[in-house]
DNA sequence: CTGAAAGCGCTTACAG
DNA sequence: CTGAAAGCGCTTACAG
């Protein structure tokens, strides 16, 4: 059996008290009864129960992370440094792919709470139905306005899908179309749409948009752009609001044995580092992943340790072009 | 505050004893008390405290999952589909990305053991070093010999290789060389090089392999890369055993003016979802990224539930050639 | 069919 | 500087 407490404090001859002082730091000990405990627990290997502990602490140091799946680069990449920043203050990370679907994410919502985490860091869309606020715990949105008293970190959509879209406009496109998920409409993330079609009625062009129902299905990709080119043969610009249905299109476009960005110029939205090692090529925005993690992380714990006068309620962070030739 | 058994036992007006039994489904309760109960549960928005269970029962229903980043998107992927069958089956996932460093690998196993979690899943390469067995905890690795004990789920390294080396040299490629990460010499995924270098051996051919040192770095691949250009500029196939040094060595040749597949031919290793939208046109190796988790769970939960018996030490999951163009 | 008591492995006032 | 007692929120024999 695993050794406890007792276990300890009988080998170093002390009480189980003092020895959870050792373990904690806490209150006066004599450096030799300290050192006795110090070796006995090493001689058995000792380990605190942290279960036990979050018990009594009625704090957990766990968070929980709910977006739709970790095979998406995106957030594959978002969950490496929100874990790796939570390790470093101390923090561990349940992590739940939820797919978008609602079903599965209140589920996981559920399990979280039983589960006592100290906090949510949300990526997923469903406004309004999880009542985060009601349970009033922690939680910080990324990319997602979840409900009116909890902060979102996002990258800045509406200057990202303007640099794409003025873009392609500056490379001489007339017939710009936009490639997009379908979601809830009060996503920041929308905002990339929202640019692309105010910039367009500025110049007195008309915005076309198709959406992808199935985001993470390829063949549902490849069924919307096969529908945009026989709709729009004379396409000879696209903003994907994301590098994956960025990448769908140009393929596509290859199959169709159109040229990019010879007869089509093309910009996606992300730049991962997978894209940037699959599809170099790609012009695409930029998101600052790695500070959209540390800032998100930061409002977490904040809130979780009740300092939420300096929480701001939005956080848009800068996006870069990154050029590749494709636009 | 957070409602408790014994609020709902008191608005209900049983004992706590009873709303426990009703909440596990367990011994003779009459339906009338049952409903008491749940209306009760119901009312206070009750949802019991899994810390205080996983404390009695000595049972979390946590699994912990090592591996190197969920940035890469083969284990973006692998860690989707781990979590999403451990959460069907009652179990949540703890994930740490320990960017293959051993000291970090170290703070996780003792952070994931004091966590008390079931068991552990590990795709890092760190042999012996972690000596799960001595815990005694349950473990199941991923692509990785651990110690002798620990069962090792992996694609059927040596025949993807295999399949790779083959396929080079029936498109008459003569200098064929190895793109490899460094790591354990005794990695299953080593077989995949060891493939390569006896096909090599018994044609009267010379393997040639480049160590790409730090893995994840795209600056370290490029820099190697380059070096294989210099020193072997008659290079014409090339083996890369993960899809990103692939990708990486046709960004690199295409920059040096080389035509691939004209010049050169090349196949990688993965085929993940990611490169499959991303790189489609490459030709690579596919491992059954979600044969592997499921393998990997139902070993894990056998161990944790104690079957031994029918555990087999070691499961090689056949392989599939994508074939793109680069190839 | 239901409840009082003890205990899971810790920690923290409170004494001394 | 150290220890005995109570309690974190549950569950499970044991009685009745």
């Amino acid at each position: 059996m695993k050794p406890k407490i007792d276990d300890v404090a009988k080998l170093a001859g002390v009480s189980p008290t003092t020895v959870s002082r050792v373990l904690n730091n806490r209150g006066y000990i004599s450096d030799r009864t300290k050192e006795k405990v110090q070796k006995a627990m090493s001689e058995l290997n000792y380990f605190p129960n942290d279960v036990a502990r979050s018990l009594f602490n009625k704090r957990s140091n766990l968070l929980g992370v709910i977006l739709p799946t970790t095979a998406n680069p995106f957030f594959g990449e978002l969950t490496f440094h929100l874990e790796n920043i939570s390790a470093a203050k101390g923090y561990k990370m349940l992590v739940c792919n939820s797919l978008n679907r609602i079903d599965k994410e209140e589920k996981y919502l559920e399990m979280l709470l039983r589960n006592q985490v100290d906090g949510i860091i949300v990526g997923t869309h469903n406004r309004g139905i999880l009542d985060y606020h009601k349970q009033n715990l922690a939680v910080v949105a990324i990319d997602r306005y979840l409900s009116e008293t909890i902060p979102v970190v996002s990258s800045d959509n509406y200057e990202g899908g303007k640099i794409a879209t003025d873009l392609l406009v500056s490379q001489g496109c007339k017939n710009i179309v936009l490639i997009d998920g379908i979601g809830d409409l009060e996503t920041p993330a929308r905002l990339r749409r929202k640019a692309y079609e105010e910039i367009m009625e500025e110049l007195g062009l008309r915005p076309i948009v198709y959406e992808i129902p199935e985001v993470f299905d390829r063949e549902s990709q490849a069924k919307v752009i096969a529908k945009l080119f026989k709709e729009y043969p004379d396409v000879d610009g696209v903003f994907a609001t994301n590098d994956i249905f960025a990448a769908s299109f140009i393929t596509m476009a290859k199959k169709m044995g159109r040229d990019v960005p010879g007869q089509i110029k093309v910009i996606g939205y992300d730049g991962t580092e997978s894209v940037q090692s699959f599809l170099p090529e790609l012009t695409t925005i930029q998101q600052p992943i790695s500070t959209i993690a540390e800032i998100a992380i930061e409002l977490l714990l904040k809130e979780i340790e009740g300092e939420f006068q300096d929480i701001p309620l939005e956080t848009r962070l800068p996006v870069k072009l990154l050029k590749g030739t494709t636009a």
